[in-house]
DNA sequence: ATATAGATGTCACAATATTTCACATTTCAG
DNA sequence: CTGAAATGTGAAATATTGTGACATCTATAT
């Protein structure tokens, strides 16, 4: 059997029973885990099925949520690293934004508990989770509504956030890098960022190294357009120095006792 | 079995049950009180289900500013009539509204399977809800968050809504009268109904009869600025003939067959 | 009100299980 | 035979789960 032909046979037995586990799968066809996990990985980036812990998922429409659930589980340690360390940077009384995503959702933890605080998000699922901090005064931008990221992105969620004032805007990104600046494969996030990167007197980049290096097809911005870049320690030293070169500040960091 | 056909497995349970106890749960899967827990609180941050004490609970008709009398009673049937009828207006390619409420989360689940519909909304529930049927364009007005109804009020809110045309808006109200009009008892609910009564072209008021006869500190508008308005059967001969005879066009739904 | 028992929920940590990674081995086409 | 692609292996990194100690809630009796 040819690769191709078993992933076309995994995929098919995905829709069948809708959540497999790997072991059944690498019984059924006698090659190892590793193979399964190489060819799950495949089908993955062409978005047909999404891996969970244990086995693989169909990505049916209908269960289009769950991209983001699942993403959550990956690199979780560095987020919830970076996470603490944006959280500390916040003071009481300040007007924040937080981008969304996985990584945010780990920030927006670290600072549910402050008094005082103001919390600007496109995303619903921190809006969600947020709301049972009743001290906190809570704003969402709207806009269109991305299905598979939980958020609201385009023009209308952009101009929300030019008429507004943050003082620590909290930014995503999947994709960055030094050449090539911050980008996105999704147009329509944008202009999101760019009218975050106007109206905010501190722009955070947070993001765990693994982006670091990629790039998407639509330039946000040129890195020196940001302040701020918490990131975990798995950042080259080589990059590090250059990109505290450039005037910004880096922080990298280090999961908690960690074992 | 591997956690995430677990997860599956309890949020369809739950589906059946409604509500089921952890032990039950942890019983039934042979797994130990903690995991069964661990679960839920996964299922909870994705808003399909609701822990309680003891147990978890199914989270369609998730409104926390209602007393359940209200929900579970024979109000609640009176307000899937209502949404169900209103869903029955909604035609093909057309740009709806749901304001922010339990009945219009019933409107919601009439016209979640129909296709090419835009659908803008200032709840929160509602687009968690809408988010699993991909074949929808979603739009969320965004804004000041008031965490206890979900949604998003204020000036920001309705701003977004004059940006945009609607066929059709509807409109929940928890006090209306022929005399004193639409009102509610929170300020900033105020502009954004203003927004849409300019905005929409048919502008409907879904709202049971036992919101009938009361009225709140804020006026949003005579009921003269509305198109239609669907209620159950529970309101008075009397009135529905003065409502008729003002140029609106009432519908009183009755709850179909079930007891 | 206060005390108490029993149920329920939280937390930290050890025990398992899964996943990743680097690299050795195999397969296959030319 | 050779190089590239595919596969398997096992050790290390991560995630998940169960356990038990402890906190919290609820209802009842004093």
């Amino acid at each position: 059997m040819i690769p191709a032909e078993r992933r076309d046979y995994i995929y098919r037995y995905v829709h069948e029973r809708n959540i497999v586990p790997i072991n059944e799968l690498a019984r059924e066809l006698g090659v190892s885990h590793m193979t399964v996990r190489r060819d799950i990985q495949w089908l993955e980036t062409e978005g047909k099925v999404v891996s969970v812990s244990g086995g693989v998922k169909l990505n049916d429409a209908v269960k289009q949520e769950l991209a983001y659930s699942e993403k959550a589980g990956i690199r979780h340690h560095n987020k919830v690293a970076i996470g603490q360390a944006a959280a500390a940077m916040v003071e009481d009384g300040q007007v924040i934004y937080l981008d969304a995503g996985t990584t945010t959702f780990e920030v927006a933890k670290g600072i549910a508990r402050k008094a005082n605080l103001t919390v600007v998000t496109n995303d619903f699922t921190i809006i969600n989770y947020l709301m049972q901090y009743p001290q906190l005064t809570l704003f969402h931008t709207g806009g269109l509504v991305d299905t598979r990221n939980r958020s609201c992105v385009g023009q209308a969620a952009a101009s929300l956030l030019q008429s507004l004032n943050l003082d620590l805007a909290f930014i995503s990104s999947s994709s960055w890098e030094l050449e090539r600046g911050m980008s996105t494969p999704a147009e329509n996030k944008v202009m999101v960022k760019q009218a975050l990167l106007q109206v905010a007197r501190r722009r955070i980049l947070v993001s765990d190294s693994s982006k670091y290096g990629k790039y998407g097809m639509f330039r946000i911005c040129p890195l020196q357009a940001l302040t701020d870049i918490i990131c975990d320690a798995g950042l080259a030293d080589e990059t590090a120095e250059q990109l505290r070169s450039l005037g910004l500040q880096l922080t990298l960091a280090k999961p908690s006792d960690t074992q």
